[in-house]
DNA sequence: CTGTTAGCGCGTTCAC
DNA sequence: GTGAACGCGCTAACAG
């Protein structure tokens, strides 16, 4: 740390007051033109640079907005962040990671990291076991807006961005219709997840527009591992009529559906076949991918949730803006074999 | 904000002086058991929390380290990624991303922006152009250490951890000995890459210890791309004498010489056999895996390196220790088919 | 044991 | 056009 120049260290050696340093590194209109490019050069030659959390905390703003999610590992969250990460840089805007790995502990710590850092705004998608968001209050008193996505809460009083579940579905369904299929089975995940009844209520829509009789056990849930989605498919497969086609909660799930089929000598993309949400960058590797994936775009809900909060945080503090409540369109996929 | 606490608050409240208080929100032996009570119970009532900009400002210190890579959305980085986490949680750090995408600009304009916003370490893994490391220079000036991890300078003038290649690229080859191949086949990055001349080094260096004679026309090169891949994979086969076995550096490429050979009807793990680097977690949901990955434990590789970086950040600034130059050995894992 | 004071680096009045 | 002075919240001498 040779010397960290300051405004100050600048002042001393042009025998200038503090002040008029800074007006002159900000252009300010009534500094002189001589003593602005004395000051200017002074301060490009010694490398001046703003010491920016004297800024912060000065502007009470430290120009950092906070992520919050539960598994970076997860190529959604990844991309997510990317398009989080694109929109902050553009406004200048630097961004703060924790995961929460699924717990509400680790969530509320993060939570709290990042509130007594003052950060400007913060993106989250929800812990798995979230149901309890009290935790969020107390940035109301510090001022620091929110935006959910992805997995966002129940409630419309917050401000979210999340996959337009009912769009997708409907995209899903109608494709394998016009693919012939009638009797469509659907591997949702755990009943308590907000997306599996969404699910579940556009499919039973679309067969009574089409005027086809609805069969509550072409529903299956499962809890997302290997072994909970051999028993779903199982299910499927048992029943008198079993579908021809299924509707499978994300890829890996497909996938797993997809493996245990074969352990049934029931060949995927011939004797059955499977659309999922999520289109995860592998499909192009596989021998046996499922038939179509629904792209969620997750960068795209990541730049949405961003802009949003880059608003709020822009508002001022006693006049926010009314919730907003944004659906991400999906987008078929079929996947070429 | 209906009213942030301060000190100062619970000062005048109480009636006492600020700094009092602050010696008393710290356990500061020399206050009367009385008022510290007083004032730790108003403190939790108020929901008194210390602003940190003010003491990031003061202590100058941020208790944030900053974290580059190319991509979040390669698992390797993300993995790595939730090691530095891990670690920076344990010592109260927060961690501050950016993603280079592979870019020498945005790499220096991440680096810029961390270094104004004074964290107080950095970890890097370097943009794949990245050849001159003179925009790491100024944070010499700042006080600020570096870490670099997985694409590292050549120079072991600065600390480093990365993935010891030798190790692991022995262990695969023993392992395909051990299978009894004898003619074993090497798809290696483009040339430039450090890693392709350290894993044809030890092959060489395998090959004489073994006293098999070697033959520089099993060593391909390609970049990266599908098309590069399949092109190094015909080169091999059509080799009078073609590998039995293939030493991919890394899963994907391995899975793109997979396909190319399938499309020459020639059976992976049959005709051929793969072994690769990385470890992609999709490796369980393949019909034809490569028969084996070296693990590179990515989280162990990010928790080193942080581990690193709170040493440098603890040590007094004048008397900084020699660069350390680890590496983090690898693993062969064999899947499952 | 506790209060007073200074100062971290910067921007912003308010004077001249 | 320029300078002096103030304050953001907090910690740390230095005094009592």
């Amino acid at each position: 740390m040779s010397k960290v120049p300051t405004i100050k260290e600048i002042a001393k050696q042009l025998k200038i007051s503090v002040s008029t340093v800074s007006r002159a590194l900000h252009d300010h209109p009534s500094i002189g033109l001589r003593t602005k490019t004395r000051v200017q050069e002074l301060a490009r030659e010694l490398g001046y640079e703003p010491n920016q959390t004297a800024i912060f905390f000065k502007q009470r703003k430290t120009f950092t907005i906070g992520v919050i999610l539960p598994y970076l590992i997860e190529d959604f969250f990844a991309g997510a962040i990317s398009g989080i990460e694109e929109l902050a840089m553009q406004h200048k805007y630097n961004v703060l990671i924790g995961q929460s790995q699924d717990n509400v502990e680790r969530e509320i710590e993060i939570l709290t990291a990042m509130k007594n850092q003052r950060v400007d705004g913060i993106i989250v998608s929800l812990s798995k076991h979230t149901k309890n968001l009290d935790h969020f209050a107390v940035l109301e008193k510090y001022g620091i807006p929110v935006v959910f996505f992805d997995r966002v809460p129940a409630s419309n009083a917050y401000n979210k961005v999340a996959f337009n579940m009912p769009q997708g579905t409907h995209q899903a369904i109608t494709f394998l219709m016009e693919k012939g299929h009638r009797r469509i089975g659907i591997i949702n995940g755990p009943k308590e997840m907000k997306s599996s009844k969404e699910r579940t209520d556009t499919y039973m829509e679309v067969m009574q527009k089409k005027r086809l009789k609805i069969d509550l056990s072409l529903v299956a849930y499962c809890d997302l591992t290997r072994e909970g989605t051999a028993e779903a498919m199982e299910s499927l497969l048992s029943l008198k009529q079993p579908p021809t086609a299924v509707l499978a909660i994300n890829d890996y799930v497909a996938l797993d559906a997809i493996q245990y089929c074969k352990s049934k000598k029931i060949k995927n993309n011939k004797d059955i076949f499977f659309v999922s949400y999520a289109n995860l960058p592998i499909s192009g590797y596989l021998e046996s991918p499922p038939m179509a994936s629904i792209e969620q775009y997750p960068g795209k809900q990541g730049r949405k949730a961003a802009e949003i909060l880059m608003q709020l945080m822009d508002a001022p503090e006693d006049q926010q803006p009314a919730p907003q409540n944004i659906l991400i369109d999906g987008e078929l996929v079929e996947h070429k074999r």
